[in-house]
DNA sequence: GATGAATGAGTGTTCATTCAT
DNA sequence: GATGAATGAACACTCATTCAT
């Protein structure tokens, strides 16, 4: 409540467009925060407003109303998500490789922005039917995605033929959600960085090899995927 | 306007303890059906006393109030799952046909009650905080029974000692809820008997064995886990 | 402020019913007053309740919305009005006649509820558009019946042939209107039953035989209609 | 969106003054047209400024506040009629030609422009109090000055003197008024010139002769009043 | 002067909860 | 117990008005 956003203080280079879009900008991560504080409809624009240190009714000047405004939170968190895992899978390495390339994108995402996390892990998908926000599309699309990644994998002998491909994606963002949930549900207290490297090997390694066939990491090393892909990754 | 559901006149010979007792069932029906259409926020009282058939008013009779309710919703929904989960747990078989029981039941309960599991799966442990419901608790609970199970299962060396046993109990439940939303969400639009009973299979499987070592089905029997504890699951 | 309708205490015999419907009219009473005093946008939701003595919420309770109960008010208003004035045209009389009492009865509903008859003549058919409240309907069928009476004069030879029968009409009532607006908007200060008296017969006096033409009233009567139908309309 | 009605860009030479008085007709035209369109209350400031193809702000630079705007829209077009009403009244000649002069500018004023007297038909006088637009009193003021006109034709015998001069002047502009009301409402759905004269010899007529006495026009002439006025209604 | 982003009070409507019958 | 009318706080959204550029 003290300091809202003082970083960055505004050049006076700024064009007035630029002062909007970060007006914009200010609007969705207060929209973010309250969201993920409060949960879809426990967030009042009143509460997002103040959060943004804006007044009530410039939320209206950039968002139609709060349901577009609710959009436009998911849009941008998960549009960021998708493009990342969507990478991984045009990578057209091993399987393997794509499933932990996608399982590290999701617990980086988690290390950069857990409350951003939070909000889409909490309600996307969920909350059903009810006019309001379209969150299922977003949601379908990766698990398409995912789905034909495990169809090629198929095809080339990577995975057993007898797998249902939808199910193998529903299945690995359902490890991860869960993965993930286990933190932001507080289920698992530590939140160390190499806390969330454990766990992500370990997502990673049981969807691939199972429960009884998971093998402990090579080394203590927190970054382990294989060589190819590393960089781009950690560098985004 | 006047009756609802008048089949089956229950005879005079109820106590009144008893229609009581009816009454709340069927107001409490009444909630997860409004419930499973319109989620946790759209369920109004009024909806949900129309649908049991009652007046406004007699809603507060039997419930405190709207949260008291859906409280009451989740928790005898989950009751009924939590119990036999833990009755799986406690048959202290091989970890691999726990696994497998408790999968089995999820996938037993919605096809008992899709409507029932829909409302579970889309809204427990969700909405964050919110002075509502607490469903967490009834959640986090059997993530730590089924952590504990884990935890025996690495004592008696079923499984890889380096796991995270919280997080492998996350995960199968991530899996199996995935698993099942697949199923709520229209991604997988077959859902008769076969196919929910292949998603079942493939879901204890690949969890146990991992997308890469995943076995086939030994036959086209539906019903697959060893013998002891078939009868029980499917006669309740 | 201090007393609410206390007028004519409800004996216990009522029934629920009868006590729904006084609350209907206590609240369309109301909205008449604070219409009549504030106009159609003045007219706050929280007014009419204050005024009705009774809580916010029970107007929605009786009608939809404000343009519905609106929508009432001037209904109920204009009901009452256009029945009467139907009744004087179908009387079949001479024309003249059936003229004087037609302003009779417009004079007449404004002695007995000057508020009421305000509303209705400083917003009826008034409003452009706005997807509100469909005064017009009300309005047009009045002056179409009294179309069809000049009509019906003319083939009775009773009035000039050349005269455009709707534009008659519309004169009847705008003549009536103006006349009675000089006393809604204070321009004839005199209230009193002579002047309302004087005023009317001056309106008919002079609609039917012109400004040149107008003669006296024949004696100090105040109301002067021929015989037979005197009686119905001051008893009503 | 950058530039509105670029047609007909003054010259150079005109002074800033005439800019601005330019612009300040411009806005209060376009609320004309948006008064007309949606009403008073349905009339928003951001309608006018993109009608009148200017900055939302600077409505404000030319008009105090809405009222004012709205107090301007009625002035400017009541000055007009006013104006030529009183020109009618001061001709001194006998009240019949003058009462047809009255009429006879009424229906030029709707001839040339429906939409501002349908504004100021439909909206003037109505609207009881709410701290808004003084209409009344431009209003009051024709009456007042109408009715001075019947009180001489009083004194010089040209009218019965029995006649309420006041109840004269509210009765004429009524019809006046309702007389248009038919055009404005389409309850008259012919709006060419013929019908317009008709209509208006019609209102003047019955007016002075009454319905009973009226008589038909002399020829199909449309322009009928009295030599010596001809002119200086038709040119102006 | 011209622009349009920013402000915030005002109002219609919903709905959980209470209570008289 | 059963009923549904009554209550009023809460909240989304609008729009006149101001002000920095």
């Amino acid at each position: 409540m003290a300091d809202k956003a003082p970083a960055a203080k505004k050049p006076q280079t700024q064009s007035r467009a630029d002062r909007e879009a970060d007006r914009r900008r200010v609007i969705l991560r207060a929209a973010v925060e309250v969201f993920s504080r409060k949960g879809y409809h426990g967030c009042r624009i009143q509460d997002v407003a103040k959060e943004a240190g804006v007044a009530y009714g410039l939320v209206y000047h950039y968002f139609k109303n709060k349901d577009e405004l609710l959009e436009s939170v998911f849009a941008s968190g998960w549009q960021n998500f998708l493009g990342r895992v969507q990478a991984e899978i045009a990578t057209d390495h091993h399987v393997a490789a794509r499933v932990k390339g996608i399982v590290h994108v999701a617990f980086e995402a988690y290390r950069r922005d857990p409350r951003g996390v939070k909000v889409l892990i909490l309600e996307v998908g969920r909350s059903p039917a009810g006019g309001a926000v379209n969150r299922g599309g977003a949601f379908s699309s990766v698990i398409l995605a995912a789905a034909e990644m495990f169809k090629e994998a198929q095809r080339r002998g990577e995975i057993p033929a007898h797998l249902e491909p939808t199910l193998c994606a529903t299945m690995l963002f359902g490890s991860i959600e869960m993965g993930l949930t286990s933190f932001v549900m507080g289920l698992l207290d530590k939140r160390d960085d190499a806390s969330i490297d454990r766990a992500r090997d370990q997502v990673a390694e049981t969807f691939l090899h199972g429960l009884t066939g998971a093998r402990p990491p090579p080394a203590m090393v927190s970054v382990p995927p294989p060589a190819p892909r590393a960089r781009s990754r950690t560098t985004s």
